[in-house]
DNA sequence: GGATCCATGTAACGGGTTACATGATTCG
DNA sequence: CGAATCATGTAACCCGTTACATGGATCC
């Protein structure tokens, strides 16, 4: 029944999983990547294959229940739900591990950090697609934002985390904008300092 | 000569260790790990066996030079050298590689989202922790901040994703402060909303 | 009726992590 | 004189990604 070896060091992965199913209802790897896709997505985003193995192994762990469950229309699915020992893991993990900065992993940054490399222009155009992009992932936080607000059961920390997203959103935008005033457009390019024409 | 199939793909650790490359100076494996540390690190962090790595294959791929250096007092030590080619494939990659966001890969965020799973006190415990690492983390960024405004050569875009990472710190500090406010604390916990004792 | 989307998964690869290994130098 | 740190790297593992596979339902 998997136990008997201790409690096995999962990955977050493991307990992103865990943690939805212990919002109660059961679930199939198809409504979990739905579930993260459109709630955690922001901060932790695994990939489907990975949420079908993971949940094949809290399932081996003894953290979690699998039902086969037949469907003529569609393909078989299998829904898995949270054990009291999976209960457990979480709230152990979510107590004791230890709280740490992660580095973001950004691509778009380290191309920043090195744009000296870059033909005229480039940064530019790149920055403010990067601008657009954060301005509709705003929009999509906000609209979310709106959604919670209108309901009647509040889930405040998810909330929280939500408001982090709109921060963050908001603090990048600020400095695209700034950054791109600063950034030497075309026609300045290659003057020296100070110089005004 | 590792030339011959076309470009290879790379991963963006690839094009990290090639754009510090690209700053002129020939360096080894330690030295680029030293030199990510205090620049990129907090958006793109590789380990240093993943840099040895890299620069084993960009060497094949005729992206950087190899020399070996013998040492009395220490490990011998290979140096590394961008070539005109590995230049190309830069910028290349600088040019062309799509600009997208990618999700932030915070546990502490996680966790936060999961928090109506902790026992009380510990979120509040957890983010207090959060906001500390945040805040020393704002201070050396602040502390770099003022080495480069004293320093004559301004490296105008290694300063921008400072203050990137400025404006983060603060937004998530800012963040901290207002959520823990809303926070129950133990005492008021199970209260109904609305007593003002 | 062809294309796209919904819904379920599996398989293989590799990037990146953790752990290991070594020896000089400096510090208490 | 033992411990910690500097400095160099190697080896193995595994998480997570990309690509593949299947078939009904729905849209145009």
């Amino acid at each position: 029944m998997g136990a008997g070896s201790g409690e096995p060091k999962l990955p977050p992965t493991a307990y992103a999983v865990l943690g939805m199913l212990s919002f109660g209802r059961e679930m199939s790897g198809y409504d979990l990547q739905k579930a993260t896709e459109s709630s955690v997505r922001f901060f932790w985003s695994p990939a489907k294959s990975q949420i079908y193995a993971e949940l094949r192994r809290l399932q081996e762990a003894g953290y979690a229940t699998e039902r086969e469950v037949a469907q003529t229309d569609r393909p078989d699915k299998r829904l898995y739900a949270v054990t009291p020992a999976g209960r457990t893991a979480v709230e152990r993990w979510l107590a004791e591990s230890p709280v740490e900065l992660e580095t973001i992993r950004s691509t778009f940054l380290l191309k920043v950090f090195f744009a000296h490399l870059m033909a005229p222009g480039v940064v530019e155009k790149q920055m403010a697609e990067y601008r657009e992009q954060m301005g509709s992932l705003l929009e999509t936080f906000l609209e979310i934002e709106r959604h919670i607000l209108a309901a009647d059961n509040p889930t405040p920390y998810p909330y929280m985390t939500l408001k982090f997203g709109i921060g963050y959103a908001r603090s990048a935008i600020d400095w695209c904008d700034r950054t791109m005033k600063e950034l030497p457009t075309g026609r300045e390019r290659g003057r020296k300092k100070g110089g005004k024409r």
